[in-house]
DNA sequence: CAATTATTCAATAGATTTATTGAATAATTT
DNA sequence: AAATTATTCAATAAATCTATTGAATAATTG
């Protein structure tokens, strides 16, 4: 192989993965799975796609090495290839966030419209949950925390929040945490609780982050 | 910005992210790039490109914070827009050539053509500088070597090699580099090499990735 | 085994990306 | 000021990507 070949094999590979990430839904659908496997009917549930259209997206991801497939009766379950891929995937997000203006901005406002400046890092929650007292909540669907969760934390799904007020100690300090940057239950979570009079903050991250910071200091 | 719309922007911002890396020309481009500043005509010259298809590309990532530009006379210097997006742009680049088993293959073919499979990894190389008196030759560019290069390393252009035989010494252990995983003029030197009689090996990795080690150590 | 269910397939039209062409611009040299 | 040079712009055609539609498949239930 020449030089010339090598490098075109390498850089047509390289943009296919590239172009099998570079779509909004199909991001979207990452970001979904990154908590746990899915099923197609999952997947249509939450976002704005049709049936085909999604089992498209998820085809080309699939053709791609960015996700895998596995069937149980009538459902096809799939799930992000590996590890290494969620990692690069935070690595993209992070360095996107942080460095594109357009995109720091938008997450600014989020971040400001929900009143949750005072987030706290994966370093502070660590600390907080050695010397603290406090109570830990995932507010992402219970399939999700069922799936894998923070050591500790207690499941209360945002959809069943309002109901579940009472059984909530007003005592302790509650953090709040669902999913990676783009999840928005956390700050949902944190202005019901506040506005019922509750001490609450939201994990400036989520459950994905917190899972490959584990994998990472192992 | 209600949850939808706020999620909606946050992915179609990534997403035009990764469009604008998704071309291999463009990563080629990138490559290039990573290797310090270069002109239009410079990328045109070790591409297949044509001048108006070459600007159009660097405008797409241009305006994707993916590079930055300067004017000097005549020329528009481009040059990849800061660290944080190369060492990105590597995790990348990690991820493909060690999960997607297609790129993989096309990698070791490439390495066992090239004879190199006793390639020195950069750790080693940092502890045969401290401990042996070898011969670290630089066989990119010479404008590329005069931009940034691995303390100790002598510039050799690849296209002087042969020419400059005569001028290195056949005592030392030979180290020859040039620029990542994709570049392959240090096989091509050390073919050359070791068919005079040198003893010589290549570095595993490039320039680029010698850089961002020593940036993520500091 | 017929009906139901979750998913995939195949065809198509509309949208986007890409390479090419030739003209336009802006800085420099003559 | 005219000519030259490096780059960009604008228009276009070809290629690729995407969403939609309705039919096909494969596993399960009645």
């Amino acid at each position: 192989m020449k030089g010339r070949e090598f490098k075109d094999a390498m850089y047509d590979g390289l943009s296919k993965l590239l172009k099998a990430l570079a779509n909004p839904y199909r991001l979207e659908i990452i970001e979904m799975l990154s908590q746990g496997e899915k099923s197609v009917e999952g997947i249509v549930q939450t976002t704005n796609l049709s049936f085909a259209n999604a089992s498209q997206h998820l085809q080309v991801m699939k053709s791609n090495n960015i996700v895998k497939s596995r069937k149980e009766g009538h459902y096809v379950y799939y799930s992000l290839i590996n590890d290494d891929f969620l990692s690069v995937y935070q690595h993209i997000i992070k360095y996107a966030v942080s460095e594109i203006a357009e995109l720091e901005k938008i997450m600014n406002r989020q971040r400001e419209d929900n009143k949750s400046l005072n987030a706290v890092s994966i370093e502070e929650l660590e600390n907080m949950i050695e010397n603290k007292n406090i109570l830990l909540l995932d507010v992402r669907p219970s399939v999700e925390f069922e799936f894998g969760h923070i050591t500790g934390a207690v499941s209360v799904p945002m959809n069943e929040l309002m109901e579940q007020l009472k059984s909530i100690s007003k005592d302790k300090e509650i953090i709040a945490y669902c999913r990676g940057p783009f999840c928005v239950l956390a700050d949902e979570a944190v202005k019901l609780l506040s506005e019922q009079g509750f001490n609450v903050r939201r994990l400036d991250e989520g459950y994905p982050e917190w899972k490959m910071k584990q994998l990472e200091t192992n």
